[in-house]
DNA sequence: GACGACGTTGACGTTAACGTAAAGTGGTTG
DNA sequence: CAACCACTTTACGTTAACGTCAACGTCGTC
């Protein structure tokens, strides 16, 4: 987690196209997320996008901008492609889905669920012991600062 | 992030021990937080733990064990090991520590804030996910259930 | 005194998530 | 048309964070 920012990119600034016309090249949207080429032909190749062919080239949609951010932020969160690509897949097939895939994506839900409480509690606790050092920074700095004048 | 759960492993839940005279061996150690002895090693190997040596074997006190725990947060946070390692380093270098060396601190502890800041975000961004995928998910399974009766 | 549990140090293997380099295709622009 | 993009595939390289295995030492105990 190299400290990266932007990395969010909404829809187009327009406000209003003629909605879910806009398409993009793996280029637009690799710049759009600061992240290379590579590594979204990566994320097809493990089943996370699947973008349009028009002869050689990927042309992306909306959806595929969508299911790119929704994966970034996934692993900022710190799930492994495997897992988004587990979701994601269930959510695609959730309209004809079976009881029992539905039943098993409940249970995921719930893990996730569950693993963002336990990062919550995290954040909370570090939060504190952030807290903790810098003041105890800022102590040791003023101490200096008081002495060298 | 493949769904753990305890790992949290507060003091030894005697509360009134003749404080800070409590050692652990590796394996000890291991347990209570649910990783392997070869990793509490690999930690130490990556300067993030310092146990004293009797003869040949780890001795591990107090301050290793918080430094264990620290460390684990920070990598379920997405922390890599030399990120934390850095913060460990500095807190310990803080006594003496020169004004640029605190300063960078500061610097660092912001840096990971900010880090924090975007995680919480995108926690409740993806909860809201979450919350619509299951609800659609409910929806489905109860036409079901409607259907089959 | 053999056994099992636990500890030690190498050293090599593994997985995820890309990076990088080579070699080719297709369009457009001066 | 040549040069230059942006895109493509193939394939090998890399890094982090351990796992695994071998080969050995040290206890306590049966």
């Amino acid at each position: 987690m190299s400290t990266s920012r932007p990395q969010e990119a909404n829809p187009p600034v327009n406000g209003s196209l003629p909605r879910q016309r806009r398409t993009y090249s793996i280029g637009e949207l690799a710049r759009m997320f600061e992240v290379t080429p590579r590594t979204i032909r990566f994320y097809e190749q493990e089943g996370l996008l699947a973008p349009e062919r028009r002869g050689q080239t990927r042309v992306y949609h909306e959806k595929d901008r969508v299911r790119l951010k929704l994966t970034l932020r996934g692993k900022r969160l710190g799930f492994s492609l495997a897992e988004i690509r587990e979701v994601i897949e269930m959510y695609d097939a959730m309209p004809d889905g079976n009881a029992r895939q539905l039943r098993r994506l409940l249970e995921i839900l719930a893990e996730k669920r569950a693993n963002m409480e336990r990062q919550l509690e995290d954040i909370r606790l570090m939060q504190r012991e952030l807290d903790d050092v810098e003041s105890r920074a800022r102590e040791v700095l003023d101490r200096l600062a008081r002495h060298d004048t």
